[in-house]
DNA sequence: TTATAGTTTAGAATCATTACAATCTAACAT
DNA sequence: ATGTTAGATTGTAATGATTCTAAACTATAA
Protein backbone atom coordinates (compact mmCIF):
# COMPACT_ATOMS: atom_id res chain seq x y z
CA UNK A 1 0.00 0.00 0.00
CA UNK A 2 1.21 3.48 -1.02
CA UNK A 3 -0.97 5.89 1.39
CA UNK A 4 0.14 6.04 5.10
CA UNK A 5 -2.38 4.87 7.19
CA UNK A 6 -0.87 4.99 10.65
CA UNK A 7 -2.88 8.05 11.84
CA UNK A 8 -6.15 6.11 11.36
CA UNK A 9 -5.04 2.70 12.38
CA UNK A 10 -4.11 4.63 15.28
CA UNK A 11 -7.05 6.37 15.84
CA UNK A 12 -9.31 3.46 15.45
CA UNK A 13 -7.12 1.65 18.00
CA UNK A 14 -8.23 4.16 20.34
CA UNK A 15 -11.28 4.60 19.61
CA UNK A 16 -11.70 0.75 20.19
CA UNK A 17 -12.53 -0.20 16.69
CA UNK A 18 -10.07 -2.77 14.77
CA UNK A 19 -8.43 -1.34 11.87
CA UNK A 20 -10.13 -3.44 8.79
CA UNK A 21 -9.25 -2.71 5.48
CA UNK A 22 -12.83 -1.72 5.09
CA UNK A 23 -12.74 0.99 7.98
CA UNK A 24 -9.54 2.40 6.51
CA UNK A 25 -11.13 2.79 2.92
CA UNK A 26 -14.12 4.83 5.44
CA UNK A 27 -11.48 6.94 6.80
CA UNK A 28 -9.87 7.72 3.60
CA UNK A 29 -12.42 9.14 1.60
CA UNK A 30 -14.28 10.70 4.59
CA UNK A 31 -11.52 12.44 6.24
CA UNK A 32 -8.77 12.62 3.78
CA UNK A 33 -9.90 16.21 2.81
CA UNK A 34 -9.92 19.71 3.40
CA UNK A 35 -13.74 20.20 3.08
CA UNK A 36 -16.29 18.81 5.04
CA UNK A 37 -18.13 16.20 3.50
CA UNK A 38 -21.75 15.49 3.51
CA UNK A 39 -23.05 12.00 2.50
CA UNK A 40 -25.62 9.70 2.46
CA UNK A 41 -24.51 5.92 2.93
CA UNK A 42 -25.59 4.78 -1.09
CA UNK A 43 -23.41 7.74 -1.94
CA UNK A 44 -20.31 6.76 -0.06
CA UNK A 45 -20.37 3.29 -0.63
CA UNK A 46 -19.80 4.56 -4.68
CA UNK A 47 -17.47 6.33 -3.48
CA UNK A 48 -15.71 3.87 -1.92
CA UNK A 49 -16.02 1.53 -4.69
CA UNK A 50 -14.36 3.65 -6.77
CA UNK A 51 -12.00 4.48 -4.82
CA UNK A 52 -10.68 0.77 -3.89
CA UNK A 53 -11.92 -0.53 -6.84
CA UNK A 54 -13.55 -3.05 -5.08
CA UNK A 55 -17.14 -4.28 -3.73
CA UNK A 56 -17.84 -3.27 -0.01
CA UNK A 57 -21.02 -4.88 1.45
CA UNK A 58 -23.87 -2.03 2.00
CA UNK A 59 -24.42 -3.75 5.60
CA UNK A 60 -20.41 -2.85 6.15
CA UNK A 61 -21.15 0.70 5.25
CA UNK A 62 -24.21 1.35 7.59
CA UNK A 63 -22.05 -0.42 10.81
CA UNK A 64 -19.27 1.73 9.90
CA UNK A 65 -20.92 4.78 9.59
CA UNK A 66 -22.85 4.12 12.67
CA UNK A 67 -19.94 3.29 14.60
CA UNK A 68 -17.58 6.20 13.33
CA UNK A 69 -21.08 8.14 14.93
CA UNK A 70 -20.79 6.60 18.15
CA UNK A 71 -17.35 7.83 18.42
CA UNK A 72 -18.15 11.13 17.62
CA UNK A 73 -16.35 11.32 14.11
CA UNK A 74 -19.63 11.48 11.95
CA UNK A 75 -22.81 13.94 12.70
CA UNK A 76 -26.21 12.66 11.66
CA UNK A 77 -28.16 15.24 9.82
CA UNK A 78 -32.10 15.88 10.28
CA UNK A 79 -33.84 17.05 6.69
CA UNK A 80 -37.12 17.50 5.54
CA UNK A 81 -38.11 14.11 2.94
CA UNK A 82 -36.61 10.32 3.82
CA UNK A 83 -33.24 10.86 3.19
CA UNK A 84 -30.27 10.44 6.18
CA UNK A 85 -27.20 12.45 5.89
CA UNK A 86 -24.12 12.34 7.66
CA UNK A 87 -21.62 15.09 7.92
CA UNK A 88 -18.04 14.53 8.68
CA UNK A 89 -17.83 17.92 10.79
CA UNK A 90 -19.40 16.36 13.79
CA UNK A 91 -19.11 19.59 15.67
CA UNK A 92 -22.28 21.25 16.34
CA UNK A 93 -23.10 23.59 13.40
CA UNK A 94 -25.87 24.46 11.15
CA UNK A 95 -26.53 24.27 7.24
CA UNK A 96 -28.39 26.10 4.34
CA UNK A 97 -30.64 23.03 2.43
CA UNK A 98 -31.40 24.09 -0.50
CA UNK A 99 -34.71 22.66 -1.63
CA UNK A 100 -34.37 22.27 -5.38
CA UNK A 101 -31.75 20.59 -5.34
CA UNK A 102 -31.65 19.16 -1.79
CA UNK A 103 -27.77 20.02 -1.18
CA UNK A 104 -26.88 20.97 1.96
CA UNK A 105 -24.10 23.61 2.47
CA UNK A 106 -22.18 24.20 6.12
CA UNK A 107 -22.87 27.79 7.39
CA UNK A 108 -19.91 29.11 9.24
CA UNK A 109 -20.48 29.21 13.31
CA UNK A 110 -19.67 33.19 13.16
CA UNK A 111 -22.31 33.71 10.06
CA UNK A 112 -24.71 33.00 12.69
CA UNK A 113 -26.22 33.66 15.86
CA UNK A 114 -28.82 32.19 18.15
CA UNK A 115 -28.84 35.19 20.98
CA UNK A 116 -32.25 33.99 22.84
CA UNK A 117 -33.04 30.11 23.71
CA UNK A 118 -35.43 28.64 25.62
CA UNK A 119 -34.94 27.06 29.22
CA UNK A 120 -35.56 23.48 28.75
CA UNK A 121 -38.11 21.38 30.18
CA UNK A 122 -38.27 20.38 33.82
CA UNK A 123 -35.31 17.37 34.12
CA UNK A 124 -34.15 18.32 30.76
CA UNK A 125 -30.90 19.81 29.89
CA UNK A 126 -29.85 21.44 25.80
CA UNK A 127 -27.79 19.15 24.44
CA UNK A 128 -27.87 20.91 20.73
CA UNK A 129 -29.04 23.70 18.89
CA UNK A 130 -29.22 23.18 15.04
CA UNK A 131 -30.08 25.82 12.46
CA UNK A 132 -31.67 24.71 9.14
CA UNK A 133 -31.91 27.95 6.82
CA UNK A 134 -33.73 27.13 3.60
CA UNK A 135 -33.05 27.99 0.25
CA UNK A 136 -34.92 28.19 -3.09
CA UNK A 137 -34.56 29.72 -6.52
CA UNK A 138 -35.70 33.30 -6.10
CA UNK A 139 -38.62 31.94 -8.59
CA UNK A 140 -38.96 28.97 -6.52
CA UNK A 141 -42.48 28.17 -5.27
CA UNK A 142 -42.83 26.79 -1.91
CA UNK A 143 -46.18 24.76 -2.41
CA UNK A 144 -46.29 21.83 -4.88
CA UNK B 1 -74.33 14.05 12.33
CA UNK B 2 -73.80 16.27 15.59
CA UNK B 3 -70.91 18.02 15.05
CA UNK B 4 -70.95 21.28 12.73
CA UNK B 5 -68.60 20.62 9.61
CA UNK B 6 -69.94 23.97 7.59
CA UNK B 7 -66.55 25.69 8.62
CA UNK B 8 -64.26 22.93 7.54
CA UNK B 9 -66.36 22.41 4.47
CA UNK B 10 -65.90 25.71 3.68
CA UNK B 11 -62.47 25.85 3.87
CA UNK B 12 -61.62 22.50 2.01
CA UNK B 13 -64.09 23.50 -0.63
CA UNK B 14 -62.48 27.12 -0.84
CA UNK B 15 -58.85 24.93 -1.40
CA UNK B 16 -60.47 22.55 -4.45
CA UNK B 17 -60.43 19.99 -1.73
CA UNK B 18 -63.75 18.21 -2.04
CA UNK B 19 -65.31 17.70 1.56
CA UNK B 20 -65.48 13.72 1.79
CA UNK B 21 -66.16 11.99 5.32
CA UNK B 22 -62.48 11.18 5.43
CA UNK B 23 -61.32 14.15 4.77
CA UNK B 24 -63.53 16.16 7.51
CA UNK B 25 -62.80 13.04 10.00
CA UNK B 26 -58.74 14.13 9.59
CA UNK B 27 -59.72 17.56 9.81
CA UNK B 28 -61.66 17.03 13.01
CA UNK B 29 -58.68 15.00 14.79
CA UNK B 30 -56.49 17.51 13.67
CA UNK B 31 -58.27 21.07 14.02
CA UNK B 32 -60.61 21.13 16.90
CA UNK B 33 -57.93 21.52 19.54
CA UNK B 34 -56.26 24.26 21.18
CA UNK B 35 -52.70 23.15 21.19
CA UNK B 36 -50.64 22.73 18.06
CA UNK B 37 -50.47 18.82 17.65
CA UNK B 38 -47.46 16.86 16.63
CA UNK B 39 -48.57 13.62 14.73
CA UNK B 40 -47.12 10.83 12.87
CA UNK B 41 -49.11 9.16 10.39
CA UNK B 42 -50.16 5.87 11.97
CA UNK B 43 -50.35 7.97 14.93
CA UNK B 44 -53.14 9.77 13.23
CA UNK B 45 -54.68 6.99 11.68
CA UNK B 46 -55.32 4.86 14.81
CA UNK B 47 -56.56 8.16 16.07
CA UNK B 48 -59.04 8.87 13.33
CA UNK B 49 -60.19 5.18 13.34
CA UNK B 50 -60.81 5.72 17.40
CA UNK B 51 -62.71 8.77 16.60
CA UNK B 52 -65.09 7.22 13.64
CA UNK B 53 -65.22 3.65 15.48
CA UNK B 54 -64.39 2.91 11.67
CA UNK B 55 -61.46 2.32 9.27
CA UNK B 56 -59.49 4.41 7.35
CA UNK B 57 -57.16 3.80 4.32
CA UNK B 58 -53.54 4.05 5.70
CA UNK B 59 -53.26 5.59 1.83
CA UNK B 60 -55.90 7.90 2.42
CA UNK B 61 -54.32 9.42 5.70
CA UNK B 62 -50.99 9.65 3.39
CA UNK B 63 -53.13 11.85 0.36
CA UNK B 64 -54.65 13.74 2.59
CA UNK B 65 -52.08 14.44 5.08
CA UNK B 66 -50.12 15.80 1.93
CA UNK B 67 -52.90 17.55 -0.01
CA UNK B 68 -53.48 19.12 4.11
CA UNK B 69 -49.78 19.98 4.02
CA UNK B 70 -49.44 21.26 0.15
CA UNK B 71 -52.32 23.36 0.56
CA UNK B 72 -50.44 24.87 3.59
CA UNK B 73 -52.53 23.36 6.51
CA UNK B 74 -49.80 21.56 7.81
CA UNK B 75 -46.12 21.35 8.18
CA UNK B 76 -43.52 18.42 7.72
CA UNK B 77 -41.39 18.45 10.55
CA UNK B 78 -37.37 17.47 9.99
CA UNK B 79 -36.08 14.59 12.68
CA UNK B 80 -32.97 12.66 12.80
CA UNK B 81 -33.84 9.16 12.78
CA UNK B 82 -36.77 7.93 10.28
CA UNK B 83 -40.00 9.37 11.86
CA UNK B 84 -41.27 11.95 9.81
CA UNK B 85 -43.68 14.24 11.70
CA UNK B 86 -46.34 16.90 10.98
CA UNK B 87 -47.18 19.68 12.74
CA UNK B 88 -50.88 21.53 12.93
CA UNK B 89 -49.02 24.50 13.55
CA UNK B 90 -47.82 25.55 9.99
CA UNK B 91 -46.67 28.58 10.57
CA UNK B 92 -42.88 28.69 10.66
CA UNK B 93 -41.56 27.60 14.32
CA UNK B 94 -39.32 25.93 16.31
CA UNK B 95 -39.00 22.88 18.28
CA UNK B 96 -37.54 21.02 21.26
CA UNK B 97 -36.09 17.73 20.60
CA UNK B 98 -36.30 15.34 23.52
CA UNK B 99 -33.73 12.46 22.60
CA UNK B 100 -34.73 10.13 24.94
CA UNK B 101 -38.84 9.95 24.31
CA UNK B 102 -38.51 11.48 20.41
CA UNK B 103 -41.00 13.81 21.93
CA UNK B 104 -41.28 17.05 19.81
CA UNK B 105 -42.73 20.07 21.37
CA UNK B 106 -43.19 23.75 19.83
CA UNK B 107 -41.48 26.36 21.26
CA UNK B 108 -43.23 30.04 21.17
CA UNK B 109 -41.96 32.26 18.69
CA UNK B 110 -40.62 35.13 21.36
CA UNK B 111 -38.51 32.51 22.95
CA UNK B 112 -36.07 32.31 20.73
CA UNK B 113 -33.73 34.56 18.78
CA UNK B 114 -31.71 34.00 15.45
CA UNK B 115 -29.86 37.48 15.82
CA UNK B 116 -27.78 36.99 12.67
CA UNK B 117 -28.06 35.50 9.35
CA UNK B 118 -25.61 34.66 6.61
CA UNK B 119 -26.72 35.62 2.98
CA UNK B 120 -28.07 32.97 1.04
CA UNK B 121 -26.16 31.17 -1.94
CA UNK B 122 -26.00 33.57 -5.35
CA UNK B 123 -29.31 33.04 -6.83
CA UNK B 124 -31.61 31.62 -3.60
CA UNK B 125 -33.61 33.45 -1.09
CA UNK B 126 -33.98 32.35 2.12
CA UNK B 127 -37.24 30.62 2.62
CA UNK B 128 -37.49 29.52 5.77
CA UNK B 129 -35.70 29.32 9.56
CA UNK B 130 -35.64 26.66 12.15
CA UNK B 131 -34.27 26.12 15.35
CA UNK B 132 -34.58 22.60 16.73
CA UNK B 133 -33.09 22.43 20.21
CA UNK B 134 -31.99 19.05 21.27
CA UNK B 135 -32.73 18.29 25.02
CA UNK B 136 -32.17 14.93 26.87
CA UNK B 137 -32.16 14.14 30.73
CA UNK B 138 -29.71 15.45 32.52
CA UNK B 139 -27.83 12.05 33.20
CA UNK B 140 -28.18 11.06 29.49
CA UNK B 141 -25.27 9.95 27.56
CA UNK B 142 -25.36 11.35 23.86
CA UNK B 143 -23.08 8.64 22.44
CA UNK B 144 -24.71 5.38 22.07
C1' DT C 1 0.00 -20.98 16.29
C1' DT C 2 -4.28 -21.03 18.15
C1' DA C 3 -8.41 -19.43 20.29
C1' DT C 4 -11.66 -16.03 20.36
C1' DA C 5 -14.00 -11.90 20.08
C1' DG C 6 -14.86 -8.62 16.75
C1' DT C 7 -15.97 -7.85 11.72
C1' DT C 8 -17.73 -8.54 7.20
C1' DT C 9 -20.97 -10.31 4.19
C1' DA C 10 -25.15 -11.63 1.33
C1' DG C 11 -29.50 -12.06 1.69
C1' DA C 12 -33.80 -12.02 4.39
C1' DA C 13 -36.84 -9.25 7.12
C1' DT C 14 -38.88 -4.99 8.41
C1' DC C 15 -40.73 -0.50 8.06
C1' DA C 16 -42.23 3.72 5.85
C1' DT C 17 -43.86 5.47 1.77
C1' DT C 18 -45.57 5.54 -3.02
C1' DA C 19 -47.79 3.53 -7.09
C1' DC C 20 -51.53 1.30 -9.13
C1' DA C 21 -55.95 -0.07 -10.81
C1' DA C 22 -60.55 -0.80 -9.48
C1' DT C 23 -64.35 1.11 -7.21
C1' DC C 24 -66.84 4.88 -5.35
C1' DT C 25 -68.75 9.62 -4.94
C1' DA C 26 -69.26 14.83 -5.08
C1' DA C 27 -70.39 18.15 -8.25
C1' DC C 28 -72.40 19.75 -12.19
C1' DA C 29 -75.17 19.84 -16.33
C1' DT C 30 -79.16 18.39 -17.99
C1' DA D 1 -83.95 13.65 -10.10
C1' DT D 2 -80.35 11.45 -13.33
C1' DG D 3 -76.31 10.70 -15.71
C1' DT D 4 -71.67 11.94 -16.45
C1' DT D 5 -67.22 12.66 -15.00
C1' DA D 6 -63.29 14.21 -12.58
C1' DG D 7 -61.70 13.63 -8.21
C1' DA D 8 -61.23 10.50 -4.04
C1' DT D 9 -60.78 6.20 -1.63
C1' DT D 10 -59.20 1.66 -1.16
C1' DG D 11 -56.46 -2.72 -0.77
C1' DT D 12 -52.58 -4.44 -2.41
C1' DA D 13 -48.25 -4.49 -4.77
C1' DA D 14 -43.94 -2.20 -5.44
C1' DT D 15 -40.16 0.40 -3.85
C1' DG D 16 -36.51 2.06 -0.98
C1' DA D 17 -34.01 2.61 3.13
C1' DT D 18 -32.45 0.37 7.03
C1' DT D 19 -31.78 -3.47 10.26
C1' DC D 20 -31.28 -8.33 11.26
C1' DT D 21 -29.19 -12.77 10.93
C1' DA D 22 -26.16 -16.43 10.70
C1' DA D 23 -22.17 -18.04 8.47
C1' DA D 24 -17.51 -17.06 7.07
C1' DC D 25 -13.51 -14.34 7.93
C1' DT D 26 -9.73 -11.87 10.52
C1' DA D 27 -7.16 -9.00 13.99
C1' DT D 28 -5.41 -9.67 18.28
C1' DA D 29 -3.49 -11.54 22.34
C1' DA D 30 -2.11 -15.67 24.79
Amino acid sequence: MINDFTHYIDRLRSSGLRPTKQRLALCKVLFDRKETFHFTIDNLKKKIEKSTKSKISLATVYNTVHAFKNKGYLKEISLQGNKTFFDTNSKSHHHFYDQDTGDLIDIKNEDINVSKLPSAPKGKKIKDVEVTVSVANSNHNQKK
